[in-house]
RNA sequence: GCCGGGGUGGCGGAACUGGUAGACGCGCCGGGCUCAAAAUCCGGUGGCCGCGAGGCCGUGUGGGUUCGACUCCCACCCCCGGCACCA
């Protein structure tokens, strides 16, 4: 017999050609009974090759969809397009290639290398939110926001990145002060912006995290980012002039005793009011001061505190004592009332103030049992020193002291939120233009939802200007008519963030050409929330937030009935270069391509799933993509070498769960029936390393019942045997989707493995008549033995002590004890 | 400092709700095939002691709970990520 060589480069380019032929991989939307939304997090169209990242992404989460398919599901799995945004106007800048020509070229170089992997994307449902059709939606969207108050334009301290000559939402400001894109160093400015309210959603967004099967660590970054806190706002009383309080907020009302100063923002407003005249002067200079130190510097924690005092005082609410009011720059001015209450004696940070102050320092809470430490004691204990409260557990004192300065009208339980609204306005021209008209007559005016798209103008001067978006340089596109009166206005110059375009994507897909609206709510209704949706954890904070809150404005405003956008998450992790990450700088990338044309497209995605547990990621190693290309042969060479049993006869299905007399054959039904077990289980769960652990296992016990080079044995049975190959090739379908389906053309099947069945296992098959038990000797493993499964407790514990060397080993000591696991184990302890 | 995630053979990585630690693979060792090599097939492979049967040790460290702990509890150490003068 012939060998026919294992050929990935023939085999591969031939099943994508029938595949598309085929149109194997359109979804049926409307008719659908099963729907399984599969997506992954859309790609910038780079012009560059695909590297790693995008395989290891793309790849097992296409595996997983082609699982999903085969047992079952209607599997969506659509591909589309992030387009707008500044790589592309960076390039058209540096080159004077059109952002919307080099944008198109890259789309097409991408949609060509993605098609090599084999993946089972409808490509007839692609998306490109640089296009009008689509973002004539995401305008839509803007105007249903701003139509709802949910998106509002207002002057206010913004992050401004020099480099790229725009702001930036707070989410795109890593470490404090680095822009997310190009790594500069950001400055905050005072601008007019365009803003969404999410704030609004601070608490729904916090809670509806409890009910998605999301990784915790996501859910904590969420969590950590909204940064919720329950407090008290206190309103103190000025003495002297007139009628003014000060609002505070803290989460400790219980140190109220302990208060020896009040602390203001240099930008609290109130400032100026209270400030006494001998000490205006050097507040000035103070605020001046404040003003040029960057918030950086400002705020972080080892610069040292600083304050002047303003002369003014305030009334304690309930002793009535004269409290000092100070203006510190360690007081933020964005964070709960601008205003904080002094306690030095059990806040580090108060205490460094005080101490460097010289203010006094009073202790009022005291540890319930630990003596005293060094500096300020910040946790609960015994109250002191505090009126009536003395003596009361400071946990019990909160509710109580919050009584009574909501009695006095004085204090009230707040919730405060480090979250801030979403800045969505940007001065750069490649992206959707905000679709708002400026009129000296009417004011702000919203684009009449039928002149939509506000389409993008092709000819502009994109050259970075001085902080100012490109599109101000077109008069052509500014110049306009006011909706409302007809007399010249001028149209609002900025574009949106590109995180708005990828905010809603996720329903767009359902229906990418749709003119007449942004989406179908009985689709929406029927395909999402999105079942498995997969992408970097970087976007923890930024598109998976601003997602979610994109939905439940929509929901609120009666456009779609769901919650949340995505049901189910999973982050791939990082594959690195001798455990480093990947960069052209570096030097250190490995090139997907030069293993493509080795080892062929399904050894590239095997490797990915097997070398690596998905959400660890790992290093790169080029002997793991050899060893599975070896595997892929293997498998190859077992069906190329048994494939006649299928010419002999039919699969008979139920020559898997049959009753087999010989141990060897029982043997393999076993591993089996406990290989599809556990790559069912494993798949779903996109443990994709084990799943093909599983694999491998039936494929060694085929190699061992029938050995490759010998003749077909006669005390192999053959259908089990045919049964067993057939199961193989069925779970090789979202292993290594081409060779599958070559293997599945050669045993005479028609089309695709991924409209077969997977395979099912039969746990009865599974619970074998005999079973191993384990005997220990006070804990320790010291024999085995094979018994008949379902003995009672007392029966395995009387075997297991008459067992091989079990007797000797007791000694004639007496058994104190017995624990016994059926089917399992049995610890004898002496 | 707070919040997550992690630490298991030479390596990548397994281990369900506490029940035979190291599945599967790489590497390595041995064997078959070959004039030879590659490829491939078969066997072995946590460490230490022992000719052997077997024994002891072993999942970052130190304690604890338990008949039994990678798994649970307490106290730490180290690595990765997020947040952070957030009151």
């Amino acid at each position: 017999m012939t060998e026919d060589r294992y050929d990935p480069h023939a085999i591969e380019p031939k099943w994508r050609r029938r595949w598309e032929a085929m149109d194997l991989f359109h979804a049926d939307l409307q008719g659908a009974e099963r729907p399984c939304y599969a997506l992954v997090m859309f790609a910038y169209p780079s012009g560059d090759r695909l590297h790693v990242g995008h395989w290891y992404h793309y790849g097992p989460a296409d595996s997983w969809a082609r699982f999903r398919r085969m047992r079952g599901w209607d599997v969506f799995e659509p591909w589309g397009f992030d387009a707008f945004g500044l790589p592309a106007e960076n390039y058209a800048v540096k080159t004077g290639i059109h952002p919307r020509d080099s944008t198109e070229a890259n789309v097409a170089n991408m949609i060509e290398q993605l098609k090599a992997m084999g993946a089972m994307w409808d490509w007839g449902r692609t998306l490109n939110t640089s296009e009008p059709e689509y973002y004539r939606w995401t305008q839509w969207l803007f105007l249903q926001l701003h139509e709802a108050g949910l998106a509002y334009r207002k002057a206010a301290p913004v992050w401004w990145c020099p480099v790229d000559q725009t702001v930036l939402a707070n989410e795109q400001v890593l470490e404090g002060n680095v822009c997310e894109r190009c790594g500069a160093t950001v400055e905050r400015r005072d601008l007019t912006q365009w803003f969404f309210r999410i704030t609004e959603y601070a608490d729904e967004l916090l809670e509806g995290l409890d009910d998605l099967e999301w990784p915790d660590r996501t859910k904590a970054l969420q969590r950590n980012w909204i940064g919720r806190s329950e407090g008290v706002e206190i309103d103190w009383k000025v003495e002297d002039p007139g009628e003014r309080t000060i609002r505070t907020f803290t989460t400790r009302p219980d140190t109220i005793y302990g208060v020896t100063f009040l602390a203001l923002a240099p930008e609290h407003e109130l400032v100026e009011e209270i400030v006494r005249e001998e000490h205006r002067e050097e507040v000035a200079a103070y605020r001046a001061r404040a003003r040029r130190r960057s918030e950086i510097e400002r705020t972080a924690v080892e610069t040292e505190k600083s304050g002047v005092f303003t002369g003014a005082y305030a009334r304690h609410p309930l002793t009535g004592e004269a409290i000092p009011i100070w203006v510190a720059d360690f007081v933020l001015a964005t964070y709960g009332t601008g205003a904080i209450q002094g306690v030095p004696g059990h806040d580090e940070r108060d205490r460094e103030f005080a101490t460097a102050l010289e203010l006094p320092i009073e202790t009022v809470i005291e540890p319930r049992e630990a003596t005293p430490e060094e500096g300020a004691y910040t946790g609960h204990g015994t109250v002191v020193d505090s009126g009536p409260y003395t003596g009361m557990d400071s946990e019990e004192m909160i509710p109580e002291v919050i009584a009574e300065l909501a009695h006095a009208g004085q204090g009230h339980k707040t919730v405060n939120y480090r979250l801030r609204d979403w800045l969505v306005s940007r001065q750069r021209y490649w992206g959707a233009p905000i679709p708002i008209v400026h009129c000296d007559a009417c004011g702000e005016v919203a684009v009449p939802e039928e002149e939509l798209p506000v389409e993008l103008p092709y000819d502009v001067d994109f050259s970075l200007g001085a902080g100012k978006s490109p599109l101000e340089r077109s008069e052509a596109f500014l110049r306009t008519a006011c909706p409302e009166c007809g007399e010249p206005a001028r149209r609002d110059p900025d574009t949106m963030d590109t995180f708005v375009d990828s905010s809603w994507y996720y329903f767009r897909y359902l229906d990418p050409h749709d003119e007449e609206k942004p989406w179908d709510p009985e689709l929406v209704a029927k395909w999402l929330p999105v079942h498995m949706y997969s992408g970097g954890i970087e976007h923890a904070t930024l598109h998976l937030l601003y997602s979610r809150f994109v939905t439940k404005a929509m929901r609120d405003l009666g456009h779609v009935g769901i919650d949340e956008p995505f049901a189910r998450l999973v982050h791939q992790g990082t594959i690195t270069k001798e455990g480093a990450r990947m960069s052209k700088s570096k030097g250190n990338v490995i090139s997907p391509d030069e293993y493509v044309a080795e080892y062929g497209a399904d050894a590239f995605r095997a490797y990915l799933m097997f070398g690596f547990s998905y959400e660890e990621g790992g290093d790169w190693k080029d002997e793991g993509i050899r060893a599975v290309a070896g595997w892929l042969q293997r498998v190859w060479r077992l069906v190329d070498r048994h494939g006649h049993l299928f010419e002999e006869a039919e699969v008979d299905p139920g020559a898997a769960t049959r009753e087999y007399e010989g141990e060897a054959m029982r043997e393999l039904q076993l591993v089996r029936h406990r290989s599809v077990k556990g790559a069912t289980e494993d798949l779903e769960q996109w443990s994709f390393n084990t799943a093909i652990a599983r694999v491998m296992e039936l494929v060694n016990a085929l190699y061992q019942v029938a050995p490759i080079d010998d003749p077909f044995p006669d005390d192999v049975d053959r259908d089990l045997f045919r049964e067993c190959l057939d199961a193989t090739i069925r779970m090789m379908g979202p292993i290594a989707p081409h060779l599958a389906d070559e293997l599945w053309e050669r045993i005479g099947r028609e089309a695709s493995v991924v409209d077969a069945a997977w395979p099912e296992f039969d746990p009865q098959i599974l619970r074998t008549e005999e079973v191993t038990v384990v005997i220990q000797v006070n804990g320790k493993v010291r024999e085995e033995m094979e018994v008949e499964r379902g003995l009672s407790e007392e029966e395995l514990g009387a075997r297991a002590r008459e067992h091989g060397r079990i007797p000797e080993l007791l000694d004639g000591k007496p058994v104190r004890k017995t624990i016994v696991v059926p089917d399992r184990l049995v610890n004898l302890v002496v």
